[in-house]
DNA sequence: AAATGTTAGATGTCTGACATCTTACAAATA
DNA sequence: TATTTGTAAGATGTCAGACATCTAACATTT
């Protein structure tokens, strides 16, 4: 990633001190003036800074009145909300819900793409699970995590649907970072390996139920495995 | 809504041309300069709206080089997506589509909420459906599409997910205009009176797999309704 | 041929000003 | 007194022009 400009680390700045409750849903924020006078920058920087969370419908800008905070359910920007989520006390409730999410899509996701993959992908996703079956052989945790994540968007574009695509982007980097904390168990690496061999063979199948059920056993595994390898370890 | 200001108007203009495909992914949109001349507005103006495409990921601004269209599958703005995806030949395809991601997230909140959900907003539910029956004999399709609304917003809310909730937010504003649209039909209300009445049922069982599946034949229903009276109807 | 300097063009930021909208409050009116 | 109107303060919206900095391409020197 490039350094930031002013303009996110105003808007990052701003972010955070709403996270953290200083100006609660509702509420509204500072005026450009006061804020271009506590971050010492201009106050086109500030408009601008304000302009992009605005624009993710973190904030509501009323000219002539002041700009406000929206309640959380009407954030339009995952990677927000996220933050927000995770700076409370539960870190782990908002891990477990990320999941739940993410099971919703890929489970559906897969049980369209049952239906619509082409024979090359099938064939793409076998060479997947011999990645990273290899990348598991040879300890090479970056390379068994890349090959992961490409096996999950391989079934996603065969779903041929924009919008799950869409809503899968911002969880993909997120779920990234996670992925390489988990994936350094390597009986989480085995548990993982069978489970990408069984969805790939569901979807060779052609199967609907038994692709989307091949899906749901990898993410209930995904949910257990985080629970006890990684949750547990790390007290609050 | 309010009138848009002018920042909201150049980038809506800009966006409008991005998903003709003026400038496909990939390539560069006109400099700052150019664009404040064409909308005859000052620079700043033009960054603004700049601004809040690039907060949406639609576009990458880089410093030096220029301003980029990002690829569709990496927009952040369902919305913007929707108005991509609608701009084609195939309205149908994006309605398919986009009933398509309800169902996941439908059925997942669904399956989520049966273990979770409270005795109060099962009698919420009941009284959604109640509402819907009493619309639907007196003919007030607002009132019957506000219920409707209101019982799937129970169930969200009631999945105890945020993020849920949030990735379904963007949804709902699309959802509601055409859902007017089908409810119109009064055989279509029946059916979605009983799928509703069905649903509410299995959540009071706490019944997972069965809050599930009636949630997924409502679906179902929603999809063959949709294909059957609006689609078939409405020829390009 | 490689390293270096120059320059054009793009975005990043600043300063200061004026316009317009909202709200609150005071003054004029009935 | 109650209502209306006028005024002013404070907020965002927009503009103009300037300078800084980064990138890429080209020319120059080594």
């Amino acid at each position: 990633m490039a350094r930031k400009s002013l303009v996110g680390v105003v808007a990052d700045e701003l972010l955070d001190r709403i996270i953290a409750g200083e100006f609660p849903p509702g509420s509204s924020v500072p005026g450009e003036l006061e804020l271009s006078a506590k971050h010492e920058v201009s106050r086109m920087t500030v408009r601008e800074a304000m302009k992009t969370l605005e624009a993710q419908r973190i904030l509501s800008v009323e000219r002539g009145r002041g700009t406000f905070v929206n309640p959380l359910n009407r954030w339009a920007s995952l990677e927000a909300v996220l933050r927000a989520a995770s700076e409370g006390v539960n870190d782990a409730s908002a891990a477990i819900q990320l999941i739940e999410l993410r099971r919703m899509l890929e489970t559906g996701a897969c049980e369209l793409a049952a239906s619509r993959i082409s024979d090359a992908d099938i064939g793409i996703l076998h060479g997947y699970v011999a990645a990273m079956r290899k990348a598991h052989d040879s300890d090479d945790l970056p390379g068994f995590v890349e090959a992961d994540l490409a096996f999950h968007d391989v079934i996603l574009r065969a779903s041929e649907n924009v919008f799950v695509a869409v809503l899968f982007e911002p969880l993909h980097r997120v779920l990234e970072k996670r992925r390489t904390e988990t994936s350094k168990f390597r009986d989480i690496q085995e548990h993982a390996i069978g489970h990408h061999q069984a969805i790939a063979e569901a979807l060779e199948s052609r199967d609907a139920a038994r692709s989307r059920s091949a899906m749901d056993a990898h993410m209930q595994q995904t949910l257990d495995d985080l629970k006890s390898y990684v949750l547990e370890a790390k007290p609050a």
